[in-house]
DNA sequence: GCATGTTTGTGTATTGACGACACTATGTAA
DNA sequence: TTACATAGTGTCGTCAATACACAAACATGC
């Protein structure tokens, strides 16, 4: 590495796929934007990486200003770094990928944010930037990791029944999987464990689950 | 994102850990530092980003003046950035991860370098900054990637024994795998196609192949 | 040319993971 | 009490992964 660095030095940002499950679906978080270039698009969520933190600390601090909750799932995926992605000024992006329940969190536009919204994966506005781009990556890594099965946890309450964790299987994973085969890998995994209490709805009721800690 | 950038922005840099077999072991390039800080340690290979390029570009670049090839299999697998990681300035690691034939090179010493040289990795010596964390998460990468045995190719000559590529798969590993399980995986996936030829050496010829193409 | 040494090359059996597949049980609501 | 919707449950076949041992071929040295 040399010592001395001639050129310019690139902005540094983190932009951020949030993903949740809304009425079955998988949505995805998108700010319009209120400022020129693209302004009136919708972008990811993000900022400028800060002197004092490090790039995972910075997409905590953003995704918590943007929805003002400490994601359970946050973590890097790729980088976009073509040097006229952003017509301003070079910006180099990190791009992170967090899973939430919408629920928890109350959207809270930014000084440059017109409006933030959640959108199905299936219909989403065309996106500031090279971000459609960033999100086709997200949710190829997205679909990539859910071997891990552990992932959905970001996506229920505290305590569930096995049809909604295996609802939000099939929402991530585009495709549903069979019912049978699915509660038999959560319970070999033994990724849950039985809270003793029964759903109540206008069916026959279900056993509540709640993650089991690995010991 | 917001308009204005109101910090510094730091410096981007990729390092590259770039590994070859040697002599039967997994080695790794390192380049002696020519000035402070960490003058007279070991780093790994590297550079800043240039206006014009993307950071595939930029490590693809400054393997290529390290080295004097392209190499084959050149990929991102982590940032590391630590707001301290480098006492001179603020630097932002995106690190890249190599594999190439050792014997097709001739190494180069940079202008800051003053040395250039191979290390078994079993026996690093200190390295400068946080590359030894670097490379401990590059191993750990190499080795999840080493499922798909088509990334061994770029540690072998065009025509290769059977026993060739398992040597390098056991060193990637640095684990033993079967001989007969080994030669199984491989033929059954179509990676490689018999040359016709036979190696001669001190003991029974081996048939050579090479590479089949994906169809 | 024969014996020795070293490397090449080959098949089977066991196990566990994954996927396909259909019916009964239990509650709500009309 | 009947109809409806959802919960809950087991087996079988296939394939992938692993463990495991011996004969064949060539080089070398005597």
């Amino acid at each position: 590495m040399p010592f001395t660095y001639e050129f310019p030095h690139p902005a540094v940002a983190t932009d951020i796929a949030v993903f949740t499950l809304i009425a079955g679906d998988l949505s995805l978080l998108l700010i319009k934007r209120g400022g020129p270039p693209f302004e009136g698009s919708w972008a990811l969520p993000g900022g400028f990486l800060a002197p004092d933190e490090d790039l995972d600390s910075c997409a905590h601090r953003e995704l918590k200003e943007e929805t003002g909750v400490d994601a359970e799932l946050l973590f890097h995926f790729a980088n976009f770094s073509a040097p006229d992605r952003d017509p301003r000024q070079r910006v180099v992006s990190i791009a992170y990928l967090a899973l939430l329940r919408f629920d928890l969190i109350t959207l809270k536009a930014g000084s440059d944010a017109a409006d933030a919204r959640w959108f199905p994966l299936a219909s989403l506005p065309n996106l500031a930037f090279d971000h459609r781009e960033i999100v086709d990556v997200a949710v190829r890594t997205l679909r990539e990791r859910l071997g891990d099965l552990a992932i959905l946890f970001a996506l229920l309450p505290q305590s569930f029944t096995l049809t909604a964790m295996q609802d939000a299987y099939d929402a991530v994973a585009g495709a549903p999987i069979d019912k049978r085969n699915f509660r038999k890998v959560v319970f070999d995994a033994g990724l849950v464990e039985d809270t003793g209490e029964l759903s109540r709805g206008r069916h026959r009721p279900a056993r509540l689950y709640r993650r089991k800690q690995p010991s």
